[in-house]
DNA sequence: CTGAAAGCGCTTACAG
DNA sequence: CTGAAAGCGCTTACAG
């Protein structure tokens, strides 16, 4: 593949009988250029179809006008429901109205996502990061702090989060407002399906459990809450074990729809009624929460608003340096039939 | 943010007591150099944190190390399945083993994503660009075409299919299969909900279909072909209006699981026991359709693979200058009970 | 096997 | 308001 020669500033100028320095003074919409040079450039500049060289600029501006986004693939962050997408459209759609292109990674460790991340930094290939998801301890939020190179986490860091950018819900609130609304219900006996404990967001979402219940005058157990890897086949081996204890209990907390799912299908096999017998809660408000049967009670997170707040921080820090804001996306209990006696 | 002063070839060279056209063929393991040399060139490079700077790169080597990724980000495709994750990270995975970055655009139109492909090419930031769905007459495609971009479709273009790079399903197969399937249990007044009838896919599907009708002697009857939007209220609503054709069809073809799912709700709303009555037929074998009661018959198409061999495609186009290559992934139909009466 | 030089297409002080 | 010149960090004929 050879490329032609390209239409340069230097065609440009010379049609246009001025300066290279003009046509790039035109290009960047400077002020100081006379309106009638910079509509005989305008008006060269369209006859040529010159477009300005994106690379070029940014090697003389060392701005890459790009923002790497660095997405988990599997695994922990069950990539199934539409979490991901859904974040995704709302960065690239903030980012594009800001003048940034997004250069996405998708990653199956922490190592990997670190080789990335240092790999789009030295090479200069990006202006700033979002992180899409981040664990206790991160690999990679140690390391963009420790360079000082603007990012942002969806999510909460697990320290210093005073200093570093991120947007995240409020999963201690969340998590405290189901719970209470089960127990307001008058369930006594909630069970927790929570997630990987190497994820703040488990962490929060625990405790806003364990605070509710307290609060309740229900005694908080452990042993009933259930961690660790999180998919569907999770969803039936715990949602067995909650089904088999005595006595079992009258409600479960999920943190993801899918799992809910998995979990809701074996109760049901067992002949446990829902929401009679146990009611279930879940997360993420999916297509499988509206569509289950019975309609799961879901907390929507607002996906979308968490990926557009993100690139607005992120926006902020590339230019003008800021770190350490916090914004809170509020989230929505959708409350159906899992959750509610006719 | 002032940038502090970066580390370049030159320093290397310094250090290392050659000429920064050394270091260079070093960085691009030029076969030309010494052992020796290589060898106090790497380590300088080591001891420096040197890191080839990527801009500076691509404008002399006219090459980006980067590749466009054009992605619908609603309506006709619908985004809930997991098509477009799973295509997406099929994507990212190849083009990363390859050494090319993703570039990531998600657009709402036809007209914006062909402004944007604009974009990337004029401004040199791509060298070669996947387009992740496309429809008849499509703007883009002409576009590209037009220009000799290297381009790759996932789906089939509706012109000059044997200059144009894609990868696609057998979509008519796929169908007539289903279908075939479908009147061979039996079912002889089967409607479909095919989606839009402007996407590539749409087409193809309904000609397999009317294929395995008249093999199986049963009349095709456009009129029992619905179209249009594709969504949730889609499904609802062109269900009811098969559930109240007389006679009433004694199998419907969906396209889309979501789709196939809203449906299902809505016949058994009507006390229409599925299969006996009626059997539905899906397609994408997302989590929906293994998880609805009852569960759903689904084609998967395999969107990993049509998203790892469409960069495949695109490589060899960049690289070679190859155009009008097809690859053909197989589907897998997975039989569920919403087809198979016990 | 290695170096000096030109150049990729821009921007940006500096000078006027 | 405009231009000449230097430079961003690399690669690549050309010459030796």
């Amino acid at each position: 593949m050879d490329k032609k020669k390209a239409i340069t500033i230097k065609d440009v100028a010379k049609k246009a009988g001025v300066s290279s320095s003009t046509v790039s003074r035109v290009i960047s919409k400077s002020p100081k250029i006379s309106p009638e040079t910079t509509n005989t450039v305008l008006e060269c500049m369209e006859e040529l179809g010159y477009h300005p060289n994106a690379i070029a600029r940014s090697l003389v501006s060392r701005k890459a006008g790009t923002i790497g986004v660095i997405m988990p693939s599997t695994s922990k962050d069950a990539l199934l429901n539409p979490f991901f997408p859904e974040a995704l459209r709302g960065i690239t759609y903030r980012a594009s109205n800001a003048g940034y292109d997004i250069l996405l990674s998708t990653n199956d460790s922490k190592e990997e996502e670190l080789a990335v991340i240092k790999k789009y930094i030295n090479s200069s290939k990006v202006d700033g990061i979002v992180l899409m998801s981040s664990e206790v301890g991160d690999i990679c939020v140690e390391y963009l702090s420790s360079v000082d190179f603007p990012f942002t986490i969806i999510g909460s860091p697990s320290e210093h989060g005073d200093r570093i950018n991120h947007v995240d819900n409020d999963n201690y609130m969340a998590t405290y407002e189901l719970t209470r609304y089960l127990t307001m219900k008058g369930r006594k006996n909630i069970a927790m399906i929570a997630g990987d404990l190497s994820l703040m967001v488990t962490k929060k979402r625990i405790e806003g459990y364990q605070k509710a219940l307290e609060e309740s005058n229900v005694p908080f157990d452990e042993k009933k809450v259930y961690t660790g890897s999180f998919d569907e086949k999770t969803g039936y081996e715990y949602a067995s074990i909650i089904a088999d204890l005595n006595p079992t209990p009258d409600g479960v907390i999920v943190t993801d729809d899918l799992v809910a799912f998995a979990a809701v299908r074996l109760f049901k096999q067992l002949k446990l009624e829902i929401p009679k017998d146990i009611a279930v809660a879940s997360f993420n408000n999916s297509v499988l929460s509206r569509y289950s049967n019975p309609p799961l009670t879901s907390v929507d997170v607002n996906a979308l608003a968490l990926g557009e707040e993100s690139i607005k921080l992120l926006i902020r820090a590339i230019e003008k340096g800021d770190r350490g804001n916090k914004i809170i996306i509020p989230h929505i209990i959708y409350k159906r039939k899992s959750t509610e006696e006719d």
